[in-house]
This record gives C-alpha cells, structure tokens and sequence, in this order.
DNA sequence: AACCCGGGGGC
DNA sequence: GCCCCAGGGTT
C-alpha cells in the first residue's frame, strides 16, 4: 500500500542529506557506487566505535593497505598494530580473515551477495547490508541503532510494542526507497548525529516535526543500567636502564596476539610464577583504575627494576620508548607503560 | 564520576 | 535474547 508519509519522510531525508552530508574518506564515490574496499575496512572500524574517532585510523589503514588484495598479503601483527587503541580487536583479526578468504574463495572480489558477505568473519547483518547497498547499489534495509531509534520515534513506538528485529525490518522496508535505500540508511545516520540525537534532540528545527509520532516521555527510563564487573590485576613494569619487558599474548582469546607488560589474569589469584621472586622487592608503584563497558578494572602496577635481564624466567622481549608504535598494544598497556617511563 | 554510543559472535 | 568484547566521548 503506498503511504503519504513514508513518501514525504523520504523526499526530506534525501533532500537533507543532498545539502549536509558528512565529507567522509570512504564516501568517495555515488552514493550508491562506493568502493566496496573502502565501505567493507569502514563500516568495520565503524562497528561500536564513533565516526571522529575512527576517521584516523581508516586514513592510516587506508595508506598502507589501499586495496583489499594488499590487506589480503599483511600479517595480523601488522594490522593489530594498526588497529591499537582502537579497540576491540577481534574486528581487525576477522577483517584480515575476511580479505584472506576473498582473496581464495571470491578471486579477491569482495561479492556483491549478502548471502555470501554475511558469511564472512566480522561481517554480520548491518554490516553486510551496508557493503550491499552503499557499494553495489542493491536494495537493502540497513539498521544500525541509528536508524532503529528513527524508526522507534516517528512511528512513536514505546516498549509496550515488542519492537524487534523483524518489525524494525518490516517497517524499513516500507520506508526506505527501492532505487536509494543506501544513500537513505547514510542519511538518517547524518540526521541522527546531527538532529534526531539520542539525548536532546532538535526537535524544534527538525524538518520532520510535522510527521514525527515522538514522544520525549515514552524514551525515559527504557534501559536500565547494568552494574560493571570488578575485576583486581596486577602488572610488571620490568626494566633495566631504558629496557622495559613485554610478553605477546596468545593469539586465541581476549587481546590475543597483543603485547603487554607481564601481568595476572582477569583474577586475582597469585602472582604468575617467573614473577614471584619480584614481590619481596617491589613496592605497589601505582593504582589505576581502567573503566571499560562492562568491566571496572583494578590494575595494581609494580615497578621492578632488575640488574640481569636475564632475571626473567619468561618468554619476551626487551622494547625501548622508540619501539613501541612497531607493537599492537592496548590502551590499558599504553598507559601503564607511560606512567612507569614517566615516574621518576 | 556518571553516563552515553554501539555491531558481531557465542551461547 | 543475552552477555561479552581489555574504547572513547561528553557533561
């Protein structure tokens, strides 16, 4: 059935994104007609990560790896690098498992099918239908949370109304246009970081007002706030003149393939074994507390200086200051490393 | 210090 | 569906 409103929300959003869309590397070319490369590297970095802050690393990424057939030929320890402080890492391992794969099994063609994308490492729903429609063109209902909170507001739906997967698809697939559905999934986004924000939105100058069912009252009070996980670590600044140590995790499991100052696991327990003879020399140097989404970290950090490297019973490697940007590190390791080099 | 933003994957 | 992922941002 055709519907006036969808028409006109349509006809605006795409007018709005014709005079204010964001200028952004990776929309280089039509709307419709990006190079797929650059939607695949973005739209992952994009994942649970915000715009201005993934813009220096897509540039950089970009630089060294241009097309997906050179990101095919690196090494994880090269694009964890890359990747580090970006977080969430396990996007980098599957993006470079991603390009590998279609380098085999594509003939280094990233495909144009959302059956075969979504197969892909790290490509999942939104992201799959992102490549589908912004690169190639093809009708897709994109939703990011974004476009599920537009949706939720001009149709005034509370939480009363079981919205779910299917229904946020059922409706976009009335409402996006057949021809334009990626140039309208990047100009709600536009939209919603620009007007239709989650906190204080401009409804006053929103050109939608007149057709937009939102209600402030109905968003309150929706999620309720989770508590964070406390967890108590501990770690090693071990150094020598200007050598500190650093061990690489293993590559399976969290932060795998990272390198960091040797440390506990997530709990506390005891010190790991080459460490122990160090508890009776070192003093607690410094406490950091390290928030993350679900976790409250605790790290205790103990400065151990030793007079043979050979002290460390352990597997590593000896790094100075100018060292450092060769290595993937989190940030957590990042600052424990700059308060201890710092501290006098 | 207390919130907010946010997609994939494993279960 | 729900939880986790070792971030970054604003107020």
């Amino acid at each position: 059935m055709y519907c006036r409103k969808n028409s006109i929300i349509r006809k605006k959003i795409l007018a709005y994104y014709e005079n204010n869309k964001r200028d952004l590397p990776w929309r280089t070319e039509q709307d419709n007609n990006q190079n797929p490369y650059f939607t695949l590297v973005s739209e992952v970095m994009l994942q649970q990560t915000q715009v201005n802050t993934a813009l220096v690393y897509y540039k950089k990424f970009i630089k060294k790896w241009p097309n997906l057939n050179s990101l095919a030929q690196a090494n994880i320890e090269d694009v964890l690098t890359m990747w580090s402080g970006l977080g969430y890492y396990s996007r980098a391992k599957n993006l470079l498992k991603a390009a590998k794969i279609i380098n085999q099994k594509h003939n280094g063609i990233i495909p144009e099918k959302y059956e075969d994308l979504i197969c892909l490492p790290g490509i999942g729903e939104y992201t799959a239908s992102a490549i589908v429609s912004f690169a190639f063109g093809k009708f897709s209902v994109v939703i990011d949370t974004n476009i599920k909170r537009f949706i939720t507001r001009v149709n005034g739906l509370n939480k009363n109304d079981m919205v779910n997967k299917l229904k946020f698809n059922e409706i976009g697939k009335k409402m996006f246009p057949k021809s334009n559905s990626g140039k309208f999934a990047q100009a709600i986004m536009d939209f919603s970081s620009d007007i239709c924000t989650k906190i204080n939105p401009s409804c006053t100058k929103c050109f939608l007002k007149n057709y937009c069912k939102f209600d402030l009252s109905l968003e309150k009070n929706y999620e309720r706030k989770k508590v964070k996980k406390k967890f108590s670590v501990v770690f090693f600044y071990i150094f020598k003149n200007k050598y500190f140590f650093l061990k690489k995790r293993d590559i399976s499991g969290t932060l795998g393939g990272m390198y960091e100052v040797p440390g506990t696991a997530w709990q506390l327990k005891s010190w790991p074994k080459p460490y122990i003879k160090f508890k009776s020399i070192s003093a607690l140097t410094k406490t950091i507390r390290y928030k993350l989404s679900n976790t409250d970290l605790h790290t205790k950090i103990y400065k151990v200086n030793v007079k043979n490297k050979d002290d460390i019973k352990d597997s590593g490697i000896w790094v100075s200051k100018s060292d450092l940007e060769g290595f993937p590190l989190s940030v957590l390791t990042k600052k424990i490393i700059m308060y201890c080099m710092n501290e006098k």
